[in-house]
RNA sequence: GGGGUUGUAGCUCAGUCGGUUAGAGUGCCGGCCUGUCACGCCGGAGGUCGCGGGUUCGAGCCCCGUCAGCCCCGCCA
């Protein structure tokens, strides 16, 4: 088909814009053809751009027979540029907001074509891994186009927040130092120094610290960050991160700076929250929820009733009962009917679900239009089970399950079940937005660790976080209880920011350091710079980072960051549009001194031979499985064997096509 | 690294107990149609049942392996 030019070709309107005013004027619009209904000598056509949608119309009797023509060749997805006069409709449609006009055509310009979509752009159950494959068209969806216009105008209000507040704007490097704590980092090879390596960032942290040492005072940078750690659906390994850090502050300081911005933030999707809000210690969210991130939407909270089993014929509870502390009862109660007419069936797949959070079981009481029903009924006596309801606080009818163990044990499974009872019972209200604070976290954890050396304490945060100044002497006597000036901003359950107050002298950074095992040598090497910045006047100073996508993805609504991400990642950390990572040329290799798996490592041809040779009927199979595998424009590979020929790897790289 | 789940036409899916030529809707192509807006009507094309191996007289269906998408655990200072 022949091209139209745009030449001087000016749009005049947006789409979506055109109403009843408009009628009788002359109108020139740009767009994608979303869809034609040819009646024959009618034909309407919806035009559609970012702002919106119009019909267009030309029929037999006025218009050019060549424009008709030419309308009629026209597809789905074609690129148009069209003049025309907006007039009433004859039949309107409610539910466009352009419903009562349309164009009609003087002049239509093809300006391209497009072959059919490998998907509906209508429909929302398409394979996502067909989506990401053709990312380009599945943000033409609507969905995904008001999704990036919604993070476009969060990061906008954020920008401006910060501004007004007189915070600067910084930009850090992309290629930085490797550190040893915390998550795996990307690494990039140095050309110019054979064997060394920048890391990507797994936050700027250490720069906004250092910025403040520098007398900034107010810091913001809108930064990606990368953490080369396994993906879920609100986790990727590229992410933008809200980074603020301030000096001369105190904890409610940075809270005070954040709290506005998300009041904002929430009004852009028409929810009002109302700030400061609630603050949690850690401690009482693991004790209430089982949780450092605990979904508020839901009332319900854990409760202890180890004491209710100190003389009950209930082993397994009165043996917690007994263990001073070391392992308690603890129960969630649900009230309602729907809580206390569940099913034998439901209890056993909640039994299931308590089993596989590490639960022996699931003991349960409820309450419903029979009365009680309760795994442990034979040892409950009418006094106890009205002890056990006014425990639990419970009246009428409802559902109380239990949890056995010590503290984690019990958090990890009583946390688990309330958000899927919660939802189960319709008692978390999906149309709040529950913020919190989380406060007060433990400043390091101890870690076992698995390849046989001795465990060490971490630190939970990061090693730069401030101990709690009541807590400091507990650093060198009982690490494990010494509290951090650390806090979380939680939303309805997501982690979406955290921060500290940060260690400003050199002496604490050190205890700090020799608390969590690295030695004066050790913290030289890695972190001197951070320890000479701190020698020369550093201010007391804190700040946090919010999780842009993850924020985003709540305000949209959606359940999963890559619906608020232009080009995500799959779970397994690919492109599917690009097909990164890929395989480079020896050639690059060499140059950034990088040893091949020389070994091991053959090309596909090799593979293929030698197994036809020497190798497994099995053996072969797989390496010709391999190669079929392999896309079109992967036309050679690499497959990596071990010593008994098993093929340990296989992987694609660009170049000839190889015959075989 | 581990567990779960899905994979059949371009797309979304059905496919019974292992048994004839693997179906539907939609999209696509062609024809008709002056008020459609999920246009309608008629006709047509379209399949490596993810891939490899096995069991069987016979496999979309059963077994083994493998790849890919998704979810979870570990991991994520």
């Amino acid at each position: 088909m022949r091209l139209d030019r745009l030449g001087d070709f000016q749009r005049t309107h947006r789409n979506g814009d055109l109403r009843l005013d408009h009628a009788g004027q002359a109108v020139r619009l740009l767009g994608w053809c979303r869809r034609v209904r040819n009646l024959g000598s009618l034909v309407f056509l919806d035009l559609r751009d970012r702002w919106g949608l119009v019909q267009l119309v030309a029929n037999e009797e006025t218009a050019d027979p060549s424009l008709l023509a030419k309308l009629k060749a026209v597809r789905s997805e074609f690129v148009l540029a069209v003049e025309g006069v907006v007039a009433e409709r004859e039949s309107k449609n409610s539910n466009l907001s352009t419903g009562d006009v349309e164009v009609r055509l003087t002049d239509l310009r093809i300006l391209n074509t497009a072959a059919p979509l490998p998907f509906p752009l209508e429909d929302e159950g398409v394979g996502e891994d067909l989506r990401l494959t053709y990312r380009f068209l599945d943000l033409r969806r609507e969905q995904l186009q008001r999704n990036m216009v919604l993070r476009s105008e969060v990061a906008n209000l954020t920008r401006n927040h910060f501004r007004e507040l007189d915070f600067i704007e910084f930009e850090t490097p992309i290629l930085t130092k490797s550190t040893p704590e915390g998550a795996r980092d990307y690494l990039v090879p140095s050309r110019v120094h054979p064997g060394e390596f920048f890391a990507l960032p797994q936050s700027p942290q250490l720069f906004k610290q250092l910025l403040q040492v520098s007398g900034f005072e107010r810091y913001v940078q809108i930064c990606r960050c990368f953490r080369d750690e396994d993906l879920r659906a609100d986790r990727q390994p590229e992410f933008t991160q809200v980074d603020v850090e301030m000096s001369f502050v105190r904890q409610e300081d940075v809270q005070g700076v954040i709290e506005p911005l998300m009041v904002k933030l929430a009004k852009v999707v028409g929810k009002e929250i109302a700030a400061p809000f609630p603050r949690l210690p850690y401690r009482d969210a693991m004790e209430w929820y089982g949780s450092d991130k605990p979904d508020l939407r839901c009332p319900v909270k854990i409760q202890d009733v180890t004491g209710l089993f100190a003389a009950s014929g209930f082993n397994l509870f009165r043996a917690a009962a007994e263990s001073h502390g070391h392992r308690r009862v603890r129960a969630l109660f649900f009230p309602g009917e729907g809580p206390g007419a569940l099913s034998r069936k439901q209890l056993d797949e909640l039994g299931e679900v308590a089993k596989q959070l590490g639960a022996g079981g699931l003991p349960y009481a409820k309450w419903g239009r029979d009365g009680l029903a309760s795994s442990f009924r034979k040892f409950l006596e009418p006094a106890d089970e009205a002890a056990l309801k006014a425990g639990l606080g419970a009246e009428g009818e409802g559902l109380a399950v239990f949890a056995v163990g010590t503290d984690a044990q019990t958090s990890r499974v009583l946390g688990e079940l309330r958000l899927r009872l919660a939802r189960q019972f319709g008692q978390l209200d999906e149309s709040r937005f529950a913020f919190l604070w989380v406060v007060d976290f433990p400043l390091l954890e101890w870690a076992e660790n698995e390849h046989g050396e001795p465990g060490r304490y971490v630190a939970c945060h990061h090693p730069f976080t401030s101990p709690h100044p009541d807590d400091l002497e507990l650093l060198e006597t009982d690490p494990g209880a010494c509290r951090a000036v650390a806090y979380d901003l939680v939303l309805n359950g997501f982690e979406v920011g955290g921060g500290s107050i940060r260690i400003h002298d050199a002496e604490t950074q050190n205890r700090m350091f020799r608390a969590i095992g690295i030695g004066p040598e050790e913290a030289r090497a890695k972190f001197g710079f951070l320890l000479d910045a701190l020698a020369f006047g550093a201010p007391p100073h804190g700040g946090l980072a919010l999780g842009l996508d993850r924020l985003v993805m709540l305000l949209a609504g959606a359940d999963n960051i890559r619906e608020v991400i232009a080009f995500p990642k799959t779970a397994q950390a690919r492109c599917l549009m690009t097909d990164a990572p890929s395989p480079v040329d020896d050639r690059q290799l060499r140059e950034l001194h990088l040893a091949q798996e020389a070994q091991q490592t053959y090309r596909v041809g090799a593979v293929f031979f030698e197994s036809a040779e020497g190798g497994t009927p099995e053996l072969r199979g797989q390496a010709l499985q391999q190669l079929g595998q392999m896309t079109p424009r992967q036309a050679q590979g690499l497959v990596t064997l071990d010593a008994q020929g098993q093929i340990l790897d296989a992987r694609t790289l660009s170049g000839p096509t190889f015959e075989f």
